[in-house]
RNA sequence: GCGCUCGUAGCUCAGUUGGAUAGAGCAACGGAUUUCUAAUCCGUUGGUCGUGGGUUCGAAUCCCGCCGGGCGCACCA
């Protein structure tokens, strides 16, 4: 490990005069309240605890031997055995030199990556991609962006549909009565029309229920036609899936939908049943769980009675390929939350089959996006809300307040700002909730400039590159000179800036996105107090005007790294 | 019925996993502008953290009961 954080370098100096207590066990963070330091560790208590001491004594004695006089000015033991650690405001301006000479911006490479694999997204082929896709989507690829940041190895696959029982019905419809014309102007609309056209006939006529299965059994034996069609259906879906990815600023590493695993799910029901791990019963070969309380009523088929397999099936081979291809030290599935008994069914399978794998899986879920009324979000005639109208949508309404604020900008101009905006703020809104909860969708909040939304943190951006701007054409550009934090709106600025990489590790700790959204939300409020307390071209000069310029970069790069990390663009002017 | 999950200010929500006096935004009211971009900022009002017990130095957070939401319980994915 390097320490070069000061929080990190304090852990250091704490566990140093503690016997027998190791780094990892002795954290450091940032105080609660600036006004009983900058940081605190209370992880004594934890300690004295399993030491039987009294933690206020543990924590003195600690103090005693402790020696961090190059990096703070005053170490107190405070409230039940808190020791609060106050930096010297020297020790922080050398942080932000380091960060202004081109150093790490306040954080840390991991010093062994980890390789994490992240399956998020898996749009349904011969669909349109909706709502239900957005947060799988946007979350997944932040926690990717997040990870590589930190150092790690991230792979991201996108698990499509493009296989399963939906197809039987898809390639009847198709036959019955795809429209060309229809098809070459809006595939994936001719598409779901067919679908449900198909879907519906099928359920009031049994006879043509039985025809769309013997399609897809004819799809599975490999029939030449029925696999032309399959395969037109997946060119299309991927044209639709590549734009919105576009859009979204959204890249895959790996496609692999469900039909890749298809010719492995003879092997892995065989290894499972010869394992004995699965069993047959009623004609299926299922997986039970007699020994985890919420499973014991639902054991798990892997292949039914007519021998094909499950979804199930598809997700342990998925499983096992990845294992093999790219040993992963995790895989994490994003995914709503009605899932979680899926993924504990998986996960608890997967143990046993390979009860020596160190690998660690984690199912990402949350919550549903709701309307205005608190019921699930839906068009006013009820339909499911697509994705690309709602992103049309997000930039539209964007542009319409772009060019009241700003009417003399160019249209490009605008139409640039709007995009950035309008699709900052919905990817801003559906990371910001805790992603457990449900949360209601509303295109008046996201848009907002006050409070804690995507345009706010964008104009909190657009401010500083304005004080760049008027600092170039007065020739006074950071030097790379001496810093003194002095005001105290500049320290408190500076030590939140430091935490960013602290916040960074805590999302991908718990992936959790919305701390890194909260804590820019507060970067932009320090920076707003020492906006309107501390002039940067007008009343400072020297080693004032010089910390304020490097104050104002760093918050700069800080926001644009972080918004990257979120998956959202910054424009220079709004 | 079983399981998962949630209940925090009038509204919408945070609360980094057990830490100090529970925080924001909106709404309401009162202020600040010939600006370093007012798409901004400052202030005031507002809470028995659903409820009753328990665990301990310490609970919104952990455990148990109850009340009330949401979701899941297919040989669909």
């Amino acid at each position: 490990m390097i320490y070069n954080t000061i929080e990190q370098r304090l852990r250091v100096a704490v566990t140093a005069v503690l016997p027998d207590a190791s780094v990892d066990s002795v954290l450091v963070r940032p105080c609660p309240e600036a006004k009983f330091g900058d940081y605190q560790a209370n992880a004594l208590m934890g300690l004295a605890k399993e030491r039987k001491m009294n933690p206020r004594q543990l924590a003195t004695s600690v103090l005693e031997k402790l020696d961090v006089t190059d990096l703070c000015d005053k170490v107190d033991v405070a409230g039940p055995g808190f020791l609060n650690f106050r930096v010297k405001s020297a020790a922080m301006a050398a942080e932000l030199q380091e960060a202004m000479a081109g150093g790490p911006l306040f954080l840390m490479k991991a010093v062994s990556p980890r390789t994490v694999v992240l399956d998020f997204s898996s749009p349904n082929v011969a669909k349109p991609m909706h709502v239900g896709h957005i947060r799988s989507t946007i979350l997944g690829e932040c926690l990717a962006r997040a990870q590589r940041l930190l150092g790690h190895h991230a792979i991201t696959d996108n698990h499509i549909g493009d296989w399963g029982t939906a197809f039987g019905k898809l390639l009847l419809g198709w036959k019955r009565e795809v429209n060309r014309e229809a098809l070459q102007r809006d595939p994936i609309s001719e598409m779901e029309r067919i679908y449900k056209s198909i879907n519906a006939a099928c359920d009031a006529d049994e006879a043509l229920y039985e025809q769309a299965r013997l399609e897809l059994a004819k799809l599975q034996a490999g029939d030449a036609e029925n696999l032309a069609i399959w395969r037109e259906m997946i060119a299309l879906s991927e044209v639709q899936f590549d734009t919105i990815y576009k859009r979204l600023g959204v890249k895959f590493d790996h496609t692999l939908g469900e039909s890749f695993y298809n010719p492995r799910l003879p092997e892995v029901v065989q290894k499972l049943v010869a394992a004995g791990l699965a069993k047959e019963s009623d004609g299926a070969i299922k997986v039970f769980f007699d020994d985890v309380p919420e499973l014991k009523e639902h054991p798990a088929v892997i292949q039914k009675s007519d021998g094909a397999a499950t979804y199930t099936t598809t997700d342990l081979a998925t499983l096992e390929y990845r294992m093999a291809t790219w040993s992963p030290d995790e895989i994490v599935y994003v995914t709503d939350g009605r899932q979680q008994q899926h993924f504990k069914e998986i996960f608890t399978t997967f143990r046993r089959w390979m009860p020596d794998a160190k690998v660690k899986l984690t199912h990402v879920w949350f919550g549903s996006i709701l309307g205005e009324d608190g019921k699930p979000f839906k068009t006013r005639s009820g339909e499911t809300v697509k994705l690309a109208e709602l992103l049309d949508e997000a930039e539209e309404r964007a542009f319409r307040v772009v060019s009241e604020k700003n009417p003399t900008a160019s249209e490009e101009e605008r139409k640039e700002i709007a995009r950035i905006v309008g699709l900052g703020a919905v990817k801003y809104a559906d990371m910001l909730p805790n992603r457990q909860s449900d949360y209601v969708f509303s295109w008046d909040k996201m848009l907002a400039f006050n409070g804690n939304t995507a345009p706010y943190l964008l104009y909190a951006y657009t401010r500083i590159r304005g004080i760049f701007r008027k600092a170039q054409e007065a020739g006074q550009t950071p030097s790379g000179g001496k810093l003194a934090l002095v005001a105290p709106q500049e320290i408190a600025l500076a030590r939140h800036m430091l935490n960013f990489g602290l916040v960074l590790q805590a999302v991908v700790d718990d992936c959790r996105p919305n701390y890194l959204c909260n804590y820019l939300y507060e970067l932009a409020g320090y920076f707003t107090g020492f906006y309107e307390n501390c002039p940067v071209l007008k009343a400072a000069e020297g080693v004032e005007r010089e910390t304020r310029l490097a104050l104002c970069m760093l918050t700069a790069q800080v926001l644009r790294q972080g918004l990257e990390v979120l998956g959202i663009e910054t424009t220079e002017k709004m």
